[in-house]
DNA sequence: CAACCGATTATCT
DNA sequence: GATAATCGGTTGA
């Protein structure tokens, strides 16, 4: 059954990230399977002069070797490296051509804890809380041990692995809807979802005008919104 | 080809 | 709250 997250993919990030809360990732890897219950997720949108034009995007200039997967087919996975040192992970949205994706902020990990601690502990001295083990986008790709060596992957193979029926027992306690490899959405949508303007992004793309970050209210493993960093000139 | 800077995070003051 | 860490994509000379 993994029409129907391919259809809903086909739509504008924008319409498609309220709609994914809620929804558990399972992401199968080496090192071990982690499932994420997605409670923060930013849209992207796309190509400067595009039907939806997004200067806050990484589209936002065109397609390169770098951003070809945000180009790709809907369902795959773009995953970016940046600061030297961290991985995002985003939805690839939109039919192939159009650039436009989800990127994962923050969730909540419902299995798989283990895993995602020892991952984490790699890059840090400290214990992280329960609500921080995948908090924040750099986090959220360290727990799923995901890199640049998987961006373009199909979403739907993430999750080959586990067995669907286990998988949908184990991750969502409550119930499942549709039991897509990979990903697994709720029910009924989620009720109390925040929306503000996204998260450390500089320019018009950061204000108001995109308000394009959506995230479960009150829920402990959501990151703080924090603007854009000032630029610092470098002293050699 | 050199310089700039980012869809960030851990750690220190 | 401020800043170092760290690298490669992007830009402009």
């Amino acid at each position: 059954m993994t029409a129907p997250l391919r259809e809903l993919l086909l739509a504008p990030a924008p319409d498609v990230a309220p709609r994914l809360l809620g929804s558990v990732l399972v992401c199968a890897r080496p090192g071990g399977t982690v499932a994420l219950r997605l409670t923060e997720l930013e849209a992207y949108g796309g190509q400067r002069g595009s039907d939806l034009p997004d200067p806050g995007a990484h589209t936002y200039r065109g397609r390169t070797a770098r951003n070809a997967s945000m180009f790709g087919p809907p369902g795959h996975i773009y995953v970016y490296f940046t600061y030297g040192l961290h991985h995002a992970v985003n939805f690839v949205c939109r039919p192939e051509g159009t650039g436009g994706g989800i990127l994962i902020r923050s969730g909540e990990v419902v299995l798989g804890a283990d895993a995602a601690l020892r991952r984490r502990l790699a890059n840090r001295s400290s214990q992280p809380a329960a609500a921080a083990l995948a908090r924040g986008p750099g986090n959220v790709a360290q727990a799923l041990g995901l890199d640049r060596d998987e961006d373009g992957a199909d979403l739907l193979d993430l999750g080959r692995a586990v067995d669907p029926a286990a998988r949908a027992r184990e991750a969502l306690a409550e119930g499942t809807g549709d039991a897509w490899t990979g990903l697994v959405r709720p029910e009924q949508a989620p009720g109390g979802v925040v929306v503000t303007a996204r998260t450390g992004v500089s320019g018009e793309g950061g204000t108001n005008a995109f308000p394009w970050r959506f995230a479960l209210a009150s829920d402990p493993t959501v990151s703080p919104y924090r603007r854009a960093t000032v630029k610092k000139r470098r002293t050699r």
